[in-house]
This record gives structure tokens, sequence and C-alpha cells, in this order.
DNA sequence: GCGACAG
DNA sequence: ATCTTGTCGC
């Protein structure tokens, strides 16, 4: 797939920062993603070694959720993990993996946050700027904004709101499980990415594109790099 | 100054 | 994220 020609990525704290809150402008909320269209849906993530990102693409069928393509790429680690700045160091390697990707995919799911960053900025907006489709942060756990715990049925969800502004929800994908935080990226509308999300969580609390590419991902890592491994 | 803090 | 055995819950 298509990948925009990238700006300096190996820059001071100070003026990353500041970067964000500049790009963070061009982010577009919407419009909405109608699933009914969806052929392929993409899943990145990014497995860390001592010096080296290891990132991987699951391009996986929709709504079917069958693997159709699994593409890696490995970089050298060198920007810190900085609370907030985790763009400037895994963007290199899942770039370059999703350049890798052939499949015509119709939206990203990103295992981060999008708008759902204190300066509204995450991985998923700040790459999601370079490319031409949708593109959904999906994280684990908070980085920034306060909520209330959804109902513990699947399905359920709660505003995240910091600074007075919704910047994603609180989804609870699977009965019971510990929820996830899902915020727009870019080119997509709030609601879209939170039904993508759910309807790519059929047996587990993550998303099966993330899935597949965090298994892939460990895989390629443990190989050293190794392409074969993503067999 | 004191917490909080994606992966 | 990564380092790691057994173990609590559905």
């Amino acid at each position: 797939m298509r990948v925009a020609r990238l700006h300096e990525l190996n820059l001071p704290v100070a003026e990353a920062r500041r970067l964000q809150s500049e790009l963070a402008s061009r982010v577009q909320t919407g419009p909405p993603l109608d699933l009914d269209r969806v052929r392929f849906v993409a899943g990145a993530d990014v497995s860390t070694g001592d010096e080296m990102a290891y990132a991987t693409v699951a391009v996986l069928r929709f709504p079917e959720l069958e693997v159709v393509e699994v593409r890696g790429a490995g970089a050298p680690l060198s920007f810190p993990y900085v609370p907030g700045l985790l763009a400037f160091r895994e963007i290199p390697s899942v770039a370059e993996a999703l350049s890798r990707i052939e499949t015509p995919v119709d939206a990203v799911i990103f295992d981060a946050q999008g708008l759902a960053h204190p300066r509204r900025l995450g991985l998923a907006s700040h790459l999601g700027l370079f490319l031409d489709v949708p593109s959904v942060g999906c994280a684990k756990s908070r980085l920034t904004g306060r909520f209330e715990e959804p109902d513990r049925k699947k399905g359920s969800a709660t505003d995240l709101v910091d600074r007075g502004e919704v910047v994603g929800r609180v989804v609870r994908t699977r009965d019971g499980v510990s929820p996830v935080f899902v915020s727009v990226g870019n080119r997509i509308d709030l609601q879209s990415a939170v039904d993508l999300v759910l309807a790519c969580c059929t047996r587990y609390r993550l998303p099966e594109p993330t899935r597949q590419a965090h298994n892939a991902a460990n895989r390629l890592r443990r190989a050293g790099g190794n392409q074969e491994s993503l067999f």
C-alpha cells in the first residue's frame, strides 16, 4: 500500500512534541466508513528487541477475518520509549511493513492511540496522515483522558474524555474482558472506528488483524528478522 | 513540586 | 514492550 514520504523522526523530544501539535491540525475525523463495502482490514504491530524494532502488518478478508497477507520489516531503534512519543520510535519499521503490503486494504487498525493523545496525534493519527486509507487506534490501555467503566457485556462502551473533548471510546469487546481504547486515527469517524473494531473481535479481546500482526511480529523478532518466519 | 504515562 | 511459573477463573 501507498505510504507517503515521511519527515525526519529522529528529533529532540521538545521538537518532536512541537511537531505533533503542528501535524495534529491535519487529522481528518470522518467521513463514516461503510462496513458493507469493506473487503480487507489490516492490523499493524511492533515487537521490540535490544536495538531493533520488528513490525508486521496482517491483512484479513472482511468480514470473514481470514488472513490473506502478512508482511514485516525490521528497523534499528533510534528513539527511546517516551509516553506520548511512541510514533517516533515505531513509525520507521511500521511504515516499511505497510509499504510492502500488496492487497488493497480498506482500513488499518493500529495497536496504539489515535486522537486519544495529549496533543491529539497518537501513532494511529500520525502515521495515518501518510496513508490514503482510514486508520484506527485500538490500544490496550489508556494514555490520556477520563472515563467510566463500561458495562461488562460485549459492545458496551463509554466516552473517553480529555480536556472537555470526547477523544475516544472505551469499548468492551467481549463479555467480562478488560476494555480497549478506540479512537480515530485519520479519515474515519469514531462510530465507524468502534463498529470496525467490534466486527473484528469475534473470539478475542483484541481485533483479529491486530492479534495476527502481534503474533507475526513476535515470530519475526525471535527469528531475527527472517521474513520466512511470517509464513 | 507530585502523579501519570500507548508500546 | 520484555523478562517468566504457576495459577485463578469460566
